[in-house]
DNA sequence: AATAAGAGAACGAACGTTCGCTTTTTTAAT
DNA sequence: ATTAAAAAAGCGAACGTTCGTTCTCTTATT
């Protein structure tokens, strides 16, 4: 009598779910047939029906683990400043790793129809409601920290500035998507820009006192923020 | 001999597009079959298939549609500045419309399916394309009157701050899809906000001798702006 | 009479999923 | 160690459904 061996298991799942994720980034979740998901993955329709159930599972997986990823790096960075770390390097960290992760024309469609796809899926859309609320929880805790270091106003209300600074950094993921002369290092420059404008006097103070440029057009890009420079 | 009646032709396009939009805000592009377009105006396939030979062309030819009328919207704004309104009213009035028109949850759906869609339908990101870039540069025009105005500081590239604002609104209109709890209201603040942010401290000044309040809290939506209150 | 306009059944392709069968692997008895 | 049983794992053709589109026939209009 044979027994399940869940190590294979596990493999076999991760294979599916990198397969899923790389035919969806290209041509997104309606475009991609299972035939083309089982081809990548090396793997018949039979095989591949034994791991997943159906389509919107794979769909849903794939998401989640995306969204988890996301939610743990800000998690991590949000302990460092509980830490002592310099909030505006955590910033600067974040913002490096969101436009490393998610500025590029793939993930611009992929976030677009996962947008749409919650509209009509409802699983979908709790699994992406949930994980959504936690990043905005987390990310106000952050910014919750900014204000302690004297960064950010008291009368900042952080959990609406988090959903805002979100909104915004949706809307520059897409606009890549959309439009091919709206490159990554735009986007890096202008939400910096646009952040600074939230931070105080002091912190502003700090950043021009460090880096001898106003703040209104300090560039994250550009000139070495608190924390240091972009890769590449 | 019978001739083609193209008032009839016109009425039956209108009805068409019609339909197609109620349908496509609802379950967006790929979830609404012809059979419901059909049912919906009121027509057969046969009758249907007269008028637009493929269903892209109804997805196409409706965003030209929502394209045009926005560009128009603009154009007109624009037009009023240059005959010497008010640069802030504009703006306002502006955001106004936007928020009426697009700041719901059937519009943010739509939004996110035709950046999808965009994605993988080369006809629709050329129409889209372009209007992209006309309405880019229409607005970067009406920047660069608050320029002239000395409402935004003179050393702002207009067509870039055109590009970053329009993605921010974007932004705020996926998210609206998305999370139920974000409304209209805040987002029409939260730009107003941070389009303070980036005004001239003379504009600044304006607005604060009028109105009484720090810039940087200024609520478009509850502090009478230049030009007036929102409606409802 | 001629043809535009319309109706609706039917077609055909695409696609998610299933099903019957084969192969591989594990277990346990010899 | 060998082997046979049992079930897991895998394969791929086929199924059933959905849906965009077409085709034929009828009706309306000039």
């Amino acid at each position: 009598m044979r027994t399940v061996n869940p190590q294979r298991v596990e493999n076999r799942r991760r294979q599916i779910l990198d397969a899923a994720r790389f035919c969806f980034e290209q041509k997104g979740f309606h475009a991609t047939s299972m035939a083309e998901i089982c081809a990548r993955a090396e793997m018949s329709p039979g095989a591949l029906y034994r791991y997943f159930s159906s389509k919107e599972e794979i769909i849903v997986a794939m998401s989640e683990e995306t969204n988890f990823q996301a939610i743990d790096s800000l998690r991590t960075k949000t302990e460092d400043v509980k830490n002592g770390s310099n909030f505006l390097d955590a910033i600067h960290g974040l913002l490096t790793e969101i436009a490393a992760t998610n500025f590029s024309k793939d993930q611009g469609a992929l976030c677009a129809e996962s947008i749409s796809e919650a509209m009509r899926n409802i699983q979908f859309a709790n699994a992406a409601s949930i994980a959504y609320i936690e990043y905005q929880e987390l990310f106000a805790q952050l910014l919750e920290l900014g204000k302690n270091q004297g960064a950010i106003d008291e009368d900042q209300d952080t959990l609406e500035l988090a959903a805002i600074l979100m909104a915004i950094v949706d809307g520059m993921v897409l606009r890549m998507a959309f439009d091919s002369d709206f490159k990554s290092e735009t986007a890096v420059k202008w939400i910096g820009n646009l952040f600074c404008r939230y931070l105080t006097s002091e912190a502003k103070d700090y950043v021009s006192n460090n880096f001898g440029k106003p703040i209104c057009i300090v560039d994250f890009k550009n000139t070495r923020f608190p924390g240091g420079q972009f890769d590449e």
